[in-house]
DNA sequence: CTCCGGCCCCGCCAGG
DNA sequence: GCCCTGGCGGGGCCGG
């Protein structure tokens, strides 16, 4: 990927076909689009195309006209195909074989592919996504899995990154696809702030469920009723110190079995799993907006010590520390 | 590498 | 009957 800033712009194109939901088809531009760097300049060029570069009807009725045709994914670093929906596409799996040619070709060169909500029955007709792991809109689970037994679904999860490769579920889900890539592509100092300008929770991690409400918990607290997020808000503060599942359900004033059933409701993650993504997020933004030697960064985000940080690092992104600093240091 | 001890996760079920 | 709670236990995971 082009992480070098001196390298030109990192280009998306992003694809629409007929009946293309219009939220998804925004995603990219709005997302991508607020990635900047430290002057404030844009950090992709995001296209949008259509087949010939022909009008596309949107599902909520009305017409996209796009500037681009297929040619931009020619030379596209990636490709984003946005979902569609009523099409009888979702039945029979047809895609346009232009299309399919396209998109292969692009994938062959090594772009970048990725899909948000339906655009996965896309990528899977152009035979991108046999026997590689992929998600989708639950709703089309079933013909999903129908049309294309070669892949491995997993209908339950926000997104999947396979590398070279990732799908999204349905429609916000993609925000949180272009937030996690923008992570990826540039660190989270980058994406959070791009987050923040599009008024969005900073993230949502992949292996969430689907089937959580994305801001309406805070609804509850503010209704003072029982949840986790004032336990979340408080183990957020203390991220440094030793947090076991006792005292977090203690400070929620539950029993640890409710607490638990409770955090899993509201987050779609374990309580540990939870801690342990809060503290690698915490350790990749010391890594990137501070110089705290890593031994001190580790302690900070409650690893301990720098080889604990190195582990978990190496486990979740795949790089050390230091990497990961000279990576994103200069960026943000 | 394997083992070990501790913690965690979650299905299960009894009780309110 | 219903729903929610919370203790129990087995299987799993992680760090040493």
């Amino acid at each position: 990927m082009c992480k070098n800033p001196a390298m030109s712009r990192h280009r998306i194109a992003v694809l629409a076909l007929d009946q293309v939901v219009a939220f998804d088809l925004g995603t990219p531009s709005q997302v991508f689009g607020s990635a900047r760097d430290a002057d404030g300049r844009r950090l992709y060029e995001v296209l949008v195309c259509t087949p010939g570069g022909e009008p596309v009807r949107a599902a909520a009725g009305f017409s996209v006209v796009a500037d681009h045709g297929l040619e931009v994914l020619d030379d596209a670093d990636t490709v984003i195909v946005a979902g569609i929906t009523d099409a009888p596409m979702l039945r029979d799996g047809a895609v346009a074989p232009e299309v399919c040619a396209a998109l292969r070709k692009a994938a062959n060169r090594g772009a970048r592919m990725m899909s948000i909500c339906t655009g996965a029955f896309v990528l899977a007709a152009s035979g991108l996504l046999d026997g590689r792991p992929a998600t989708t809109h639950w709703y089309y689970a079933e013909s999903f899995r129908r049309l294309f037994p070669a892949v491995a679904l997993d209908p339950d999860v926000l997104f999947v990154d396979d590398g070279d490769v990732l799908t999204s579920a349905g429609v916000a889900a993609g925000v949180d696809l272009c937030l996690h890539v923008v992570r990826g592509d540039y660190g989270s100092a980058v994406a959070n702030q791009a987050a923040r300008r599009c008024v969005v929770a900073p993230w949502r991690a992949g292996g969430q469920s689907q089937f959580i409400p994305r801001s309406l918990s805070d609804v509850s607290v503010a209704i003072g009723a029982t949840s986790t997020a004032q336990a979340r808000d408080w183990a957020l503060e203390r991220l440094d110190q030793p947090l076991d599942l006792r005292s977090l359900a203690a400070h929620a004033q539950m029993s640890v079995r409710t607490f638990t059933r409770r955090f899993r409701e509201e987050t779609g993650l374990s309580p540990a799993r939870w801690v342990a993504l809060q503290r690698v997020e915490q350790a990749r933004q010391l890594l990137e907006t501070t110089d705290l030697p890593i031994d001190a960064v580790a302690r900070n985000a409650g690893f301990g010590t720098g080889a604990a940080l190195r582990q978990q690092l190496g486990n979740a992104l795949g790089v050390a520390p230091t990497a990961y600093r000279n990576t994103f240091r200069s960026t943000a």
